[in-house]
DNA sequence: TTGAAAGCGGTACCAA
DNA sequence: TTGGTACCGCTTTCAA
């Protein structure tokens, strides 16, 4: 790793000549602060002759004048910013896709899309931190924010909460994650393979919490009614993990195995080949997200495929609900798991 | 893909009651917005007795009162707020990382780290964006930063400029990526292992290009004297494309390839083990960015392992530079690019 | 211990 | 066509 040498305080500072207001443009000009703020926002309801509009633009950037957001959020009463709040653990290729096209999608409608990066503050005290912004609109990822916290928000300005999550929050909208039935689809799929000793790996790392127990509450409600049993596998995300489960593999006595998701299943599907399981005979192993990643190894992976919604999509909703606030919370149901059958199982 | 349906303008919106102020507060609690300000901030110069603490903390509950950022800020004259434009591609896994521990450890130092997305502004009218929001510091994430916007930022209050990019920028900070480094360390392998004819993956994906131009070049410099020889391989991240450019592999006659980073490589080698190209015999491949799915296949990845930043050390140098902005501009190489050798050259 | 008031930087109404 | 000015919500002297 390579570390940043602690300078120790240097040359102290030549104080910077405080930053251009509109006044200071409005002064070089020779006009008034109504005028520059008509001239740079364009104001349709006034006419500006075009040599004052030409001084003043030569006068602003002249100085590098550029606008105070906060000044002109004040003023107005409202902005254009949607706040999503960063999820606590690093963000997954598919998370990261996802939110670059919301982005994308919003910028387009002329949103400023912001994640805030808020750590260290829970629930309620989270959501206070982010109405101090005064967002037009939140997009929470995950759980962990409640009726309360929605009402905050909304108290606080915004026009729109979605959550993207398991369950529905009183007065939000909802995107509905159901991670239970990627675990159903996951294990029903491996009843139906014959399989009745199954194994579900639970990530230990914190954040993956969220995802990790309705996937394996789901895998649970599958077996329901059949002989099959599920055993539950912690494991952490290096091979040193998956090697010393791999190792105690044979004791288990298990057929299968659902490891959580793709990245996890390769993990432990290369540390029980190397153990000797033949991968699907002695042990089918599937995953979930479809990443690409799973279309490389041998064998294949199986995988659940989830939809998450599209950037577009989802930057339509926010709009719209921006655009009508009063409107009743919308539940959206964002996918129904798919089992993408391959070579492992 | 889901679709969310579009609803048609619903029920129309019912006002929602205007949102608290510090003015609201003062007058339910019976007291001066100077004394809800100095109860709520726990200002230590100025006493205010237990029950008038008691009645103003009582009175912002009950109103559900959240302070207006903005108007701190605007009063304050600035903010704690560290900037960080969002980059042009989804983020991977390296970076994700890298972004998730930088936040925290800036979050432990008090400050309130924000992604931007403003996808749609180049250069200096990006930097005018970022600077209406008056961040106290910007961490800016690849090129396209000049020297103006560096100027702009801090003309507009941003006390540290910091880029993470190839290239310094005057005035600013630089962590600088070597990415030159990346491929000149990987032909530099190649040639050592005896290979001649090396072929350089190059992502045909647009936002990849500053750093996949880099590299290539870096490559190029490894065969300066040498007998062996570089060819672009364009490729797209799609199983399609791999095996296109798998199929004409014979006919390149190439016996090495350097694929961009582990996951291009990884795709490619696969494609190539199915034309029943023999890896490392036939052709060696090498990887970069040291990630986790490189140990999985088989044979294990060669790669070029590269030490970002850690987060908490950029943290350090962001906030020493806040705390010190006339300080001389620093730059950092932030790696020295390492071969880790394994099976696949 | 508390309150009155100025002012941060824009915007937009009303006059001129 | 342009200027004067009130005001957005909050902090912070200065007085009482």
């Amino acid at each position: 790793m390579v570390q940043i040498p602690n300078t120790p305080a240097p040359t102290p500072s030549s104080a910077p000549r405080s930053v251009p207001t509109s006044a200071d443009v409005a002064r070089l000009a020779g006009v008034s602060r109504a005028t520059v703020s008509y001239v740079l926002n364009n104001t349709s309801a006034v006419r500006i002759s075009e040599p004052t509009r030409r001084r003043v633009h030569q006068a602003a950037k002249e100085l590098g004048y550029v606008p105070h957001a906060a000044a002109r959020t004040l003023r107005a009463g409202h902005s254009r910013m949607v706040l999503m709040p960063a999820p606590p653990v690093p963000a997954g290729p598919l998370y990261s896709q996802f939110v670059h096209d919301f982005q994308g999608a919003l910028s387009r409608l002329d949103y400023i899309v912001v994640q805030y990066g808020a750590s260290g503050l829970h629930g309620d005290d989270a959501a206070r931190a982010w109405a101090e912004l005064r967002p037009v609109a939140v997009l929470v990822p995950g759980p962990g924010l409640g009726p309360e916290g929605v009402a905050v928000l909304k108290r606080s300005g915004a026009r729109a909460v979605v959550t993207l999550s398991s369950e529905p929050v009183e007065g939000a909208h909802a995107l509905l994650l159901d991670h239970a039935g990627v675990g159903r689809s996951a294990a029903g799929h491996l009843v139906a393979r014959g399989r009745r000793r199954i194994g579900v790996v639970v990530p230990v790392e914190p954040g993956l919490k969220m995802f990790s127990v309705p996937r394996l509450a789901g895998a649970r409600q599958a077996v329901q009614g059949t002989d099959a049993t599920i055993t539950e596998l912690p494991l952490a995300y290096t091979e040193e993990s998956a090697a010393a489960l791999a190792a105690r593999w044979p004791g288990l006595g298990l057929d299968a195995v659902f490891a959580y998701n793709d990245e996890y299943a390769m993990l432990l599907m290369r540390a029980l080949q190397d153990e000797g399981v033949r991968i699907p005979e002695d042990a089918a192993v599937i995953g979930a997200d479809d990443l690409m990643l799973g279309r490389l190894l041998r064998p294949r992976l199986s995988t659940v495929r989830i939809a998450l919604p599209s950037g577009r999509d989802l930057a339509g909703l926010v709009d719209r609900a921006v655009r009508n606030p009063g409107a009743q919370p919308e539940s959206h149901e964002m996918f129904e798991a798919t089992v993408v059958h391959r070579d492992s199982t």
